[in-house]
DNA sequence: AACTATTTATAAGA
DNA sequence: TTCTTATAAATAGTT
């Protein structure tokens, strides 16, 4: 539009493209923002270039959201649906497989027999009688597993007893008999280690949330 | 920018204002045109106007939502989080809510034991017990219907028989005896009612989509 | 980034 | 809304 009148066609110097974009795109919001205030209207532009810089306009006092879901509304199609409606069905397919769970163990408890039959009611009978057999014999192993590290520990503290009376009697024979070098850890002994064995992190999946820019004209690098 | 300079200030004659709104966006669409042949770059332009009508520029080969997503990729921000952080926090407690339900019908089938202690195991071979008890209790007293409804519609069925007998022995006597005019009904009398009683429709709730428009350049009327 | 000849956009009027 | 046209603004090519 100058020196020389242009074809509207892909500059293939890549320069030279540029150049015109960097102009171009000042004009343009330059443009957009005179369109803003002379007519009192919302505008907002987004524009990518051919190397991927992301350069964005939009008119004080509103935001790029706010545009998007009036454009939204205007076409009538939630693009995002595509994004949250498979989320939807995943919710309700959870809600679903909930609900199912909680009726499960509401029948093992002994409510809502209402809708099991005669026969569904025979087999619940039964799949309870044999869990209860395995739970009940696996009660009796943790009993006796107590039972036995019980006894050990109680060994054990018998034996530390016998030791500090020989060591009692010996000093009672011979005043100067071993200095105390180690005062031990029956802890240990009995069970409780005083070492931490795991640790838990709390878990914090949260993207930092950046803005960049207060302006109106602003501009990003694309990510990637 | 002709016939004398103008400030940039909104323009308050609102037939004036409309006028260069119209004038100015087909300046502005044009120039986002050329801009994308020319550089080779993706614009896409959405703008309100004071009256509230929106239109929309946007390159060739390429669709606003794809634009928006690279902006938002650009941005680092989700702008949708707000719609659906909240679904994601949702699917998340009831996917806890969920594996808690399976543990505690994996335990009280008998697995997973290991994640119960002594004493939580005897509390839940209590409340078994407790169940089974309700259950076997349950299945007795729908046992005992069963039985009950089955005598009763043996003795209807006996009677009818009975009937029959006696009609077939009149009959022997006088071959004109009584005409059939009513062939009756022994389905009901046996408890197989004959009428559809509920019926349920299937529940459809997709909106319908529509799209306006298929070139570069679109109005759509706003929503509300 | 600055310059400037020229093209393009557009304000006002019809 | 569209056309006209004088004039302001944008910008292609150059430095």
């Amino acid at each position: 539009m100058a020196r020389g009148k242009i074809q509207i066609k892909r500059i293939e110097n890549q320069t030279n493209r540029q150049v015109t974009y960097s102009k171009r795109r000042n004009g343009l919001f330059k443009k957009a923002h005179e369109l803003t205030v002379l007519c009192d209207a919302k505008v907002s532009i987004i524009m990518i270039s051919s190397t991927q810089k992301l350069h964005e306009y939009i008119s004080p006092s509103s935001t790029t959201k706010q545009l998007f879901d009036q454009y939204q509304k205007a076409v009538g199609v939630d693009l995002w649906s595509s994004h949250y409606e498979k989320m939807q069905e995943h919710l309700k397919k959870l809600k679903e497989v909930n609900r199912n769970l909680r009726r499960e163990i509401r029948q093992r408890m002994g409510e809502s027999l209402n809708d099991l039959d005669y026969h569904q009611m025979v087999n619940l009978i039964e799949d309870m009688d044999n869990s209860l057999r395995i739970i009940r014999e696996r009660k009796y192993k943790v009993m006796g597993n107590q039972i036995e590290t019980g006894k050990k520990k109680l060994r054990n503290v018998e034996e530390i007893h016998r030791n500090l009376l020989l060591e009692f009697d010996a000093r009672q024979e011979d005043p100067h008999y071993g200095l105390v070098d180690n005062e031990g850890d029956y802890n240990s002994v009995l069970g409780y280690p005083n070492r931490i064995i795991a640790l838990r992190l709390p878990t914090n999946h949260h993207p930092s949330l950046h803005r960049v820019g207060g302006s109106d004209l602003t501009t990003f690098a694309l990510l990637e």
